[in-house]
DNA sequence: CTTGAATCGTTTGAACTTGAACGATCTGGA
DNA sequence: TCCAGATCGTTCAAGTTCAAACGATTCAAG
C-alpha cells in the first residue's frame, strides 16, 4: 500500500520520536496506577494530595494550575477526597470567592505512608536507565516541554 | 518541613525525571488534543482510525491491544465512531465470536485528510530539539520502556 | 462427542475529564 | 460610591476509561 502517508524524513522522525515518548510515558503510568489503586486512590486524587502536602494548603484554583485541570475537574476529585475526610474546604476569609483546601490528619497520615512507596515504585521503573541516562533524558524532556508552553502561568 | 519525605540521591533523580517525562508528554498531548477535537475526534477515536488506516481491517480485542486500552472502552469507542458512520463492524465467518472493524470510505476520506495535519503538529512540537537530540531521546525512551514490559503481546 | 476452560464483545457502575454556562465575589476606574 | 469586568467554584452534558460480571462462541482434553 504504497498509497498511506508517510511523510518526509523530518516528519518521520518526530513521529518515532513522539510515539516512543508516549509509549513510555503510558508504561510507566499503568505500572504505577494499580499501586496507587491498592491504596483506593486514582492518579488524580493522589496529585491534590501530594500537592497539599509538599506545598500546603491552597485555593482550588491553584491545585487547578499546579496539576493542569480543569477547575471542574478539581471540585469532582475534591468532592471525592473530602467525603473520605482526606481533606477539608475552608472559605477563605480574605477572599470569600475561594475555598482553602488543607489535608486533614487521616489525608496527611495516608500520604506520609503512600509517598514512599510510589517513590520506590519509580525508581523500580528507572531501574533500566543508568544515572547519567535519567539526567540526559529529563534534560531533553525539559527541553521539549519548554518549546511548546506559552501556559502554566505561575501563581503563587 | 524538614519533616516532608525527599528520599537519597537515586529516588529524588528518577522521582525527578519521571516528572519531566510526564510533564512533557502531558505537554504535547494537551497540544494535540484540541486539533483533533477541531474535526470532533478524541484522542482514542483517532488512535483507532489510525490504526485501522495502517494496519488494516482488525478484530476489537487487537485495537485494545494495539492502543493498550480495554475491551469495554474499545467497544464505547467503535459505538462512537460507528455512529458516525466512520466505521463498520463485520461478524468474522472464521470465529464468530470476533467482530472484523473497517474503515468506511468516509473514514478513511477523514483520516487520510487529518493524519498530515497530525504530524506536522507533532513536527511542530519536537521543533526545539535537533534531529540528533530527537533521536536520543527515542532512544532512552525505547531503553525506559522496555525494562517494564511483560505485557505487550504481538498479536498478528 | 462432550464438557470444561479460554476468548471475544458487551454491559454496568464508578471515576476522571473537559468546555460552557452560571451565580457569588472581588476589584479598579469613572 | 457604584458598576463593569475579572476571578472563583459549581453544575451540566458528553465522552473516556477501567474492572468486573456476563452471555456467546471456540477450543481442547478426555
Amino acid at each position: 500500500m504504497g498509497t498511506h502517508y508517510s511523510g518526509g524524513t523530518r516528519e518521520r522522525l518526530a513521529l518515532d520520536t513522539f510515539i516512543k515518548l508516549s509509549r513510555s510515558t503510558e508504561t510507566i503510568h499503568s505500572y504505577l496506577t494499580p499501586r496507587l489503586a491498592d491504596h483506593d486512590l486514582t492518579t488524580g486524587q493522589f496529585g491534590v494530595l501530594e500537592a497539599l502536602y509538599h506545598l500546603g494548603a491552597m485555593p482550588q484554583v491553584n491545585i487547578g494550575r499546579k496539576l493542569l485541570k480543569s477547575p471542574g475537574n478539581i471540585t469532582v476529585v475534591l468532592d471525592n477526597l473530602e467525603r473520605r475526610s482526606l481533606v477539608e474546604r475552608k472559605r477563605d476569609p480574605a477572599d470569600r470567592r475561594k475555598l482553602l483546601v488543607n489535608l486533614t490528619e487521616t489525608g496527611t497520615a495516608l500520604i506520609e505512608r503512600i509517598f514512599p512507596l510510589h517513590v520506590a515504585a519509580i525508581v523500580t521503573c528507572f531501574q533500566s536507565l543508568s544515572e547519567s541516562e535519567q539526567e540526559q533524558l529529563g534534560k531533553l524532556c525539559r527541553k521539549l516541554g519548554i518549546g511548546g508552553q506559552a501556559r502554566h502561568k505561575e501563581t503563587d
